[in-house]
DNA sequence: AGCGGTCAAGTTGAT
DNA sequence: ATCAACTTGACCGCT
């Protein structure tokens, strides 16, 4: 029922994604550069290929994409369109190829730009990039067909609902490919379930819920209860987001990321649930394996 | 082959 | 005022 998600890589897999710097391209000439960069995306949508058979093998039913899949997008100074790469055409038969493969073998696909992707913030240029940035995440998900580009809220700035209205009039100007892909997801020092499940309402946007964020920065609700209210926020199948803390839940840090999940940790209330469930550890697909396998012995 | 320095971007909160 | 943490790697270039 539940289906489990591995994000971005492996570690006892020859599964590699391939990425680069900026600084290093912009030693290169253009025509070099976009050569690399070309390599680069050739390997990652190989790479993405196996990504897919692997996680079908082994009961693995979502995979969530790298965000520098094709790198150095949105740079402004090294950034390319996708169209200009020697071999685009070859790319993109094989990113469709994953398509049909992804879609075939049931396996969801996903992506999670990180942090520097803000809608709530006031600077219009942090805007500019962060818009640019979905819209990057958008062009690959059309291709590859995926169906969620989650991100978080952003910054407080001293005004959470100042900033959520900021962030709430931006996304109803976002093209409709973007918009519908979008979901926003609690996090573990500003956003709690309480401040977005209003916001998710408001504007349409379906909200992700880490239940481990959740847990680090609480709010009064119950699991059971956002458990319940996100659900309704999708118009899809729900995908949440699953974590354990590397030095146990006593004492300060609790934020890092266990190696493997506690299954004490993922919630009774998500056992019989039609939801897709991100596994945040750092032993990428050997703890899904055991959380899959632990799952099945309940 | 192995290792050290480096990497586009924002915000928060601990020191 | 500075810096680690967030996802932390993975890369290049030197030995």
């Amino acid at each position: 029922m539940v289906r489990l998600g591995l994000c971005r890589m492996f570690v006892s897999q020859p599964i590699k994604f391939r990425t680069t710097t900026a600084a290093y391209i912009k030693r290169l000439g253009r025509l070099e550069q976009l050569q690399k960069i070309s390599t680069l995306c050739l390997e990652n949508a190989l790479a993405l290929y196996k990504s897919i058979e692997y996680c079908a093998a082994q009961h693995i039913g979502c995979f969530r994409v790298n965000s520098q899949f094709w790198p150095v997008k949105t740079h402004p100074d090294v950034g390319y369109e996708f169209a200009d790469l020697p071999g685009a055409g070859e790319i993109k038969k094989i990113l469709l190829e994953c398509r049909k493969r992804a879609l075939a073998l049931n396996i969801r696909l996903s992506f999670h730009p990180d942090q520097f992707v803000l809608l709530s913030t006031a600077k219009t240029d942090v805007l500019r990039n962060s818009v640019d940035e979905l819209e990057y995440h958008t062009e690959v998900s059309e291709i590859i067909g995926a169906d969620v580009i989650n991100i978080h809220a952003g910054g407080g700035y001293g005004d959470k609902p100042s900033a959520l209205r900021r962030m709430g009039s931006v996304i109803r100007k976002l093209k409709k490919t973007v918009r519908s892909r979008l979901s926003v997801e609690n996090d573990d020092r500003v956003y709690t379930p309480r401040d977005l499940l209003p916001f998710c309402e408001e504007y349409d946007i379906p909200l992700a819920y880490d239940v481990h964020h959740h847990r680090c920065l609480p709010d009064g609700l119950s699991v059971k209860q956002v458990t319940d209210a996100a659900i309704k926020t999708w118009d899809r199948e729900p995908l949440f987001h699953i974590s354990s803390p590397r030095d146990g839940w006593r004492g300060g840090k609790t934020l890092r990321h266990h190696d493997y999940i506690d299954i004490r940790d993922f919630p009774s209330e998500w056992g019989s649930l039609n939801i897709t469930v991100e596994v945040e550890a750092k032993a990428k697909e050997l703890s899904v394996l055991r959380l899959y396998n632990q799952m099945q012995k309940l």
